[in-house]
DNA sequence: GTGAAAGCGCTAACAA
DNA sequence: TTGTTAGCGCTTTCAC
């Protein structure tokens, strides 16, 4: 049996109403208000937030739903949410879903339950495509990934022009037989796949592209078979931070000379592509900004429900480095 | 306005009662279980979970308040926390402090007010040193760091042991003026430390040691610094991953040969610390297993409310890498 | 096994 | 400005 207002108020003396506008901002004479603190600190008194949200029908909460906790592009998203959440008075609940489209739906449902004032969320592409943002009851902000027919606010990188900025620069470096390596459950990996396709294209070039689970194992694994094949590329782009990384590791276990037999880019700035030897080349995406202007949005979207939905598209940074060193 | 059990009891012909039952498990009929679950699947109703929280008196949700979740020692005990939680039905709460005893002191009382069943905590020194876990109102399970005088349960690694190891390993492998740099707000570092200075008073060398910020820049900074002057050491022990991080980059800026003019050794077998070139030697910290034995611990606290704290400690693996090579 | 009714702790009308 | 009162949506006695 924990204290409650009626506690406070009792010990105050002054009525539970009171109680709760000093606590509120409601209009409070400084008299009654240094009373009802003095009680506050007094008992220790903790509000209750499942009563208060209960009672006010709004939960100031936000969740923010990534499919990888571990990826320091997720990890970094989310903090710059957090940060402006916080200041707005509003808290985050945070859901990992490994890219399983069940686990999509259940957090979904979990938020419904929770009546969430609103949502973030980098879905599936499964999950992207199929689902109606109408139907949930609260406003949801799409990051990194957006549903072909979403119709919903969402903060984007522009993935195909990256992914074929990645092409061109490795062309300009005398690569030719170029290969990627995509993710094969987001939207951003299609999208990826596809600026890659065209920039090869345009140079009349073959694509040689594959698909693979969005993980380091999986990245390394497959590049590993790759390199055996007599269809090896001489360059490799992968669409995100974790491919990269396994294609490094494949690429050291089997000892192959980086760029000599295979020059390397790929997304995302996360430290170890500086320390790694060559550093990687990668686009930078403006993981701050993307956090940041998705949580706005969101806040927006509550300010003014029925506001046309609105998608930013944000520019990367092509970070080169030895990895993609001009072919001698 | 949502739908309310009401609703669904309405539209099933029944009591609240029997919805919340049939929800639940209590006792109910087949044939009117299944009436309940069509009316529910009819109006798409969502039990209200701050309702159900208030109502019920327990909030299956617990905390997890660390230091900073982009930090990927805690995420990874951030993953193993939550699918144990998970499974036992709980729901967590992930709080992010920067190292910062106000927010510290602004999350557990918001985790109070949240009225959750318990916290996993990863505190700085200063709150893990003040905090009366008793008179939060809900148990805690500390980790990573555990204040001197805490009295509740706590899942550590051997901490001292751990830089002991690393000190001893550099010993061996011919290096004599050993530097260490410890984050200055956990007694994580100060236990590394003490493990540190141990170990080197064993072998009759001097502790050349420096504490700073628990991040990679304030650690980079200060090892530029130290290469600059005279003292500057042959072997370097960083006391977390974020340190060693920080060193690396120090240490790729200066241009200085690892391991020939600077060996490296740290802590947390982050991803990078394979693929730098060379490998970084680490203790390996079981990250999964932390995570999984807090929130165990926590389960059962829950249940035995009364048992006496628990400590467990836990070993951390030596990795050798080449930023160790032996001495020429 | 089922329903009626009380009430968890709080906020928001409405009166005063 | 302040107090009284009525619920928010749910679970949980307590009868039947």
């Amino acid at each position: 049996m924990t204290t409650s207002i009626k506690d406070v108020a009792l010990l105050a003396g002054v009525s539970v109403a009171t109680v709760s506008r000093a606590l509120g901002n409601g209009p409070v004479s400084p008299a009654l208000r240094a009373k009802v603190e003095a009680a506050v600190a007094q008992c220790g008194y903790r509000p209750n937030l499942s009563a208060r949200r209960l009672r006010s029908q709004h939960t100031r909460t936000v969740g923010l739903i990534v499919s990888d906790i571990c990826n320091p592009f997720f990890t970094a998203v989310g903090r710059a949410v957090e940060d402006v959440a916080y200041r707005a008075g509003m808290r985050v609940i945070l859901c990992n879903t490994d890219e399983n489209p069940d686990k999509e739906a259940m957090y979904l449902r979990l938020m419904q339950e929770e009546r969430v004032s609103g949502v973030i969320f980098a879905a599936t592409r499964a999950t992207a495509d199929a689902l109606d943002t109408t139907e949930l009851g609260f406003p949801v902000v799409m990051i990194d990934r957006a549903g072909a027919a979403a119709r919903c606010d969402a903060v984007l990188l522009d993935n195909r022009l990256a992914a074929a900025q990645l092409v061109e620069h490795l062309l300009e470096r005398g690569y030719r037989r170029i290969g990627g390596l995509f993710g094969n459950t987001s939207s951003t990996g299609a999208e990826r796949h596809a600026g890659f396709a065209e920039a090869l294209r345009r140079a009349g070039l073959p694509v040689a592209a594959r698909f693979v689970a969005p993980s380091a194992a999986a990245a390394q694994a497959e590049l590993a078979a790759w390199l055996q094949e007599e269809t090896a590329p001489e360059a490799l782009v992968a669409s995100n931070g974790l491919l990269l990384l396994g294609a490094a590791k494949a690429v050291r276990a089997a000892g192959v000379a980086v760029p000599q037999r295979l020059a390397l880019a790929g997304f995302d700035n996360d430290s170890w592509t500086e320390l790694a030897e060559p550093g990687m080349t990668v686009i930078e995406q403006p993981v701050d900004e993307i956090g940041r202007v998705a949580m706005e949005m969101l806040l927006e979207r509550l300010r003014q429900p029925e506001r046309p939905p609105r998608k930013v598209v944000l520019a990367g940074r092509l970070v080169a480095r030895g990895s993609s060193r001009a072919r001698a």
